[in-house]
DNA sequence: TACAATCATGCAAAATTTTGAATATTCAAG
DNA sequence: CTTGAATATTCAAAATTTTGCATGATTGTA
């Protein structure tokens, strides 16, 4: 069976970055591995919708999963994706001819996350 | 005035490039800028649906064009794009496992084309 | 001016995606 | 086996994108 749809397996991993919420998940996860809670404080969004959107990347093959006890943890699939990230904001910023600005992605723990990486302090 | 729209607009590239079709519009131009009537042959297409996604990918700065009489001839705006876009092949191909074929694109003239590059001989 | 060729735009229906909210699942502890 | 915590799924409304088709605009030429 021979087929072509190159093309559309390769708009279907665009597809799953056109999303300026997954964009920045892949960000956070391109820095270190991270629990659903995590994002969801990282992020300022509710859970439900942290959880589909890791959804729609993991069904896109982007992300895998990890679980320990009740958490789980969630991290990029393929290293090559930060690259691909990288190279995406710097045509982003070329196709704008300006620098774009990104919220700053907080480093190390949070006071509104309930992980145990969060609470040890 | 403090922006934080970056990933927003990063989003919107990523959008531009999320269609099989735009895709392949870009393949094409990645090896020779071309005028709308040689993509249409090429992608075996109606100019006007080609002429829909060049304007989209015209909007978001992809692609550059320049009018010679009455033809138009398209090309990419930035060297950079042909590497995202191989980077994005081999990650698609990665995240399926497997190898992902694409349609051949015919290189020099073409029978069904009108501008003077096809019709030279 | 008229005509032909090339390309762009406008518009509406169909398809898909996004978003929010309610609910379901899984696991650990008691 | 019940409860609580963390995460996933379902569903429908809203928003956006895709697609096909008709038409408009621009250029070159007679």
């Amino acid at each position: 069976m021979v087929r072509n749809d190159g093309y559309d397996k390769e708009a279907q991993l665009f597809q799953a970055l056109a999303h300026p919420v997954r964009l920045q998940i892949l960000d956070i996860l391109a820095r270190q591995e991270a629990c659903v809670c995590h994002l969801t404080a990282v992020l300022g969004q509710r859970q439900p919708y942290v959880s589909q959107q890791l959804a729609a990347l993991r069904q896109a093959g982007l992300v895998a999963d990890r679980r320990e006890g009740t958490l789980i943890y969630y991290r990029l699939a393929d290293d090559r994706l930060a690259e691909l990230l990288d190279q995406g904001k710097a045509l982003a910023q070329a196709f704008h001819g300006r620098i774009l600005t990104f919220p700053p992605l907080p480093v190390g723990v949070l006071d509104n996350c309930p992980c145990p990486r969060c609470q040890a302090a």
